[in-house]
DNA sequence: TCAATATCATTTCGTTTGCAACGAACGAAA
DNA sequence: TTTCGTTCGTTGCAAACGAAATGATATTGA
């Protein structure tokens, strides 16, 4: 039998990190505003996109679209934003931030950036320039691969 | 409204890439053997562990425990794995692969092997050694914050 | 020795997930 | 206009998930 540790194995280590960054971020929005990580990735969405489609939020946010339309319907119920059938394509709806869906964004995104800055922070600018350069490639593989899921528009170059 | 863009956030742009990779790696182990993530990795670990106990699986894989026990439990009715109680403490289950589930194992493994290289194949070996090194800097980060969750066993350096 | 406490694996329970099916609305072609 | 095929967003459903409860075994301390 091959020998083969998980712990050298670089899709492991990608996910291993990736969660537990993923989790703690959660706790920036989930513990002071009750979000899931859907909820946060469609708001911020909107803080830049306003009148979108459900159809339009998933490519950008890399969700599957229940979970996106799941996710909007408790956003509106929770009254952090609108939705309505868009004017011209009836089978569209158009989500827009609420007012107070814009405050709520304006302290998690805050709060996020904090815990960005604290994980850069022990990185150099060259790090970082290097992860990302390094992530490019690892797309670029996967980009390559038919069997792979289509790379999210958001991550193009 | 501070500017805010998915793209560029750190934590998203990891869990991204990791999922793109999970995802395809995960073609390889389910479409070939039906296995799940949680399944793969208990075999995985069972290649270089034998007798183990749920809990070691766990904190070796870094999965939850009520899902290492349903893995375990599924392998074990596909004929992968044997479970025990363990001699000396019967609280304990005493978990090894099968002849058939080394065999099964043989073959993942390759194919999972394969895939990484593919991956590795676009980085240079100072690429890796750099994004080991940014990993290790961010657990480190983490490992500092008392809200994160522990740093999985397997990731310490 | 015998409670009281701790640990281990499993199961229960409510929630979340994603695939597939669905109805509604559009566009194209006749 | 009508029909057919496509594209929307939502929902049904079964599977997966994790936190907490459970039951079984060990360990500790009186």
């Amino acid at each position: 039998m091959k020998s083969f540790d998980l712990a050298d194995y670089l899709p492991y280590r990608l996910a291993a990190l990736s969660e537990r960054i993923s989790r703690r971020l959660a706790l920036e929005y989930g513990q002071s505003h009750g979000l899931s990580m859907a909820e946060w990735r469609v708001l911020v969405h909107l803080s830049r996109h306003s009148e979108v489609s459900v159809g339009e939020i998933c490519t950008y946010v890399n969700l599957e679209k229940p979970r996106v339309s799941r996710a909007v319907a408790r956003l509106e119920s929770a009254g952090l934003v609108n939705k309505y059938n868009a004017k011209d394509d009836h089978r569209l709806v158009a989500i827009s931030l609420t007012d107070k869906g814009t405050d709520a964004l304006k302290e998690i995104i805050a709060a996020a950036l904090a815990y960005e800055k604290r994980l850069t922070a022990a990185l150099t600018p060259k790090d970082m320039e290097r992860l990302l350069e390094i992530a490019e490639k690892l797309h670029g593989v996967l980009d390559k691969d038919p069997l792979s899921m289509p790379r999210p528009e958001i991550d193009r170059n």
